[in-house]
RNA sequence: GGAGAGGUGGCAGAGUGGUCGAAUGCGCCAGACUCGAAAUCUGGUUUGCCUGCAAGGGUAACGUGAGUUCGAAUCUCACCCUCUCCGCCA
């Protein structure tokens, strides 16, 4: 959510901003209401205090006073119960257009209307020459690693069961994770897989309607959670901290749930987009001051465990555009994958990090009061440290060697118990 | 799931219709005293929104929401949460 008063006194400058990051919404309409709000706000108060005062007035009235204070009370009452029902009519009304604003925008993301445009940085690591290089589904196949006919008769599509050697290591790459954030200062934290709606609101996504990737609860205010970050947020909702607390860093552990509406095709195909995977995301909480630097180290331990893991991937800047509602910068690393492209290899998103700035913890009420005693929003971060699913696919067309086993990567060796598969 | 008790400021804890944004204590901040500290004393100490150059003014908030009333922390209803006991249970 931006802040109102920003937007009133920098309306060219968020027009602008929308039309950059591809975001279409009804700017003049919103002023409007804003200002109608505003002189909604005026007539509400003014009413409230005629009735205070006149309350006030009724402690040392004697009887006749008394029943003309209460006439006028009564008339106040009225008057003021149909101005406050518009009142509110009004403020949902202008609160659901305010909440459609996109964050800011980072002055040096790359402008562009679609992931096309996204800024590649660097590509870091070699691709592996292979003769006859396989996809995840074939390598799974070949040693009996995953399996996702059986799940469609217990889920439906995009489910799977994972099975033996790949089911250890993905708990081996949790620890490992886990083992390597630590000592840089991130609290390690198993959440809820739910959250209720207002929370995933708070983190800027959208619990209900058409467009949802979220899976909801019938019949109840709670949905199931597609990425930590919602509900790490939620942890400290209506939260102030004091300044010498931040930045405070989780490594939160959850399921994640998307139901990946829309979605089909050959971006779509076996463990790469599924309704359901496992993830470890970095969470930041800190202060104005520290977020852009806090951003970097996010990408910068992002970059750190594929590297151990050996394998190449790629740093994308993502451009206006494409980068969602809460970001205000976004990178994103690409691995190697050999099942895209039609079997030729390309590149396929792994991890995404986000500097939220203000965004969602103006939604969320969390804040930060300073040294001058005066309170502001937090700023608050998030960053993939590993994403299931896709990470297994990653290692397994990475390390798949010529004679068609699957080297583990030397780092993970000690965590899952075995060095090869095959 | 059943029965009971309860939810008030950073914490503890008063307040049962108007004088209550809220006693008191603790904590915290500043000052005095002190070589310094402790103790003591004095003063200060919630936040959002609106308005104003500012000082200030207005408004809202006592778990949440609705209701009664001229007026609600206080009365009514619903919901949420916490605690104790019982039941069930991974």
């Amino acid at each position: 959510m931006l802040d109102p008063k920003y937007i009133r006194e920098h309306i060219e400058e968020v027009r602008m901003n929308c039309k950059r990051r591809n975001v279409r919404i009804d700017i003049d309409t919103y002023i409007e209401l804003d200002k109608k709000h505003l002189a909604m706000i005026h007539i509400v108060e003014s009413i409230r205090a005629e009735r205070n005062a006149v309350a006030a007035k009724m402690q040392n009235a004697n009887p006749d006073e008394r029943a003309v204070f209460i006439a006028q009370g009564k008339e106040l009452k009225e008057s003021l119960a149909s101005q406050e029902n518009e009142l509110v009519a009004c403020a949902v009304e202008w609160k659901n257009l305010l909440l459609q604003f996109p964050n800011l925008t980072h002055p040096d993301v790359p402008e562009g209307k679609t992931d096309d445009e996204n800024t590649e940085l660097r590509i870091v690591g070699e691709i592996k020459k292979l003769s006859q290089p396989l996809d995840h589904i074939a390598l799974c196949q070949k040693y009996d690693l995953v399996d996702f006919e059986r799940a469609t008769k217990v889920t439906g599509s995009k489910f799977y069961f994972l099975k033996g050697k790949l089911a250890r290591l993905e708990q081996a790459l949790i620890s490992y994770t886990l083992d390597l954030l630590e000592p840089e200062g991130y609290l390690a934290i198993t959440t809820p897989d739910i959250a209720k709606d207002d929370i995933l609101v708070g983190a800027g996504f959208q619990p209900r309607g058409p467009e949802t990737q979220i899976y909801s609860i019938e019949n109840s205010d709670i949905s199931l959670i597609g990425t930590s970050e919602i509900t790490l947020g939620g942890y400290h909702k209506d939260e102030t901290f004091s300044c010498a607390t931040l930045p405070i860093k989780y490594a939160g552990i959850s399921h994640c749930y998307r139901t990946e509406a829309g979605s089909y095709g050959r971006e779509s195909y076996g463990l790469y987009r599924v309704h359901q995977f496992s993830k470890v995301e970095m969470f930041i909480v800190c202060t104005p001051e520290q977020s852009e630097a806090m951003h970097l180290e996010l990408l910068r331990l992002e970059e750190r465990v594929f590297q151990q893991l050996e394998i190449p991937y790629r740093v994308v800047d993502i451009c206006s555009g494409d980068l969602g509602g809460p970001a205000y910068r976004k990178y994103d690393l690409e691995a190697w994958m050999w099942g895209r492209n039609m079997g030729k290899g390309g590149w396929g998103e792994i991890t995404s990090t986000s500097n939220c700035t203000d965004f969602q913890a103006r939604r969320l009420n969390i804040r930060v009061k300073g040294d001058d005693g005066v309170s502001h929003f937090v700023h608050t971060l998030n960053g993939t440290a590993i994403s299931l699913a896709r990470a297994l696919i990653a290692i397994l067309e990475n390390h798949q060697q010529e004679d068609g086993s699957i080297l583990i990567p030397q780092v993970l060796v000690p965590y899952c118990g075995f060095k090869k598969i095959g």
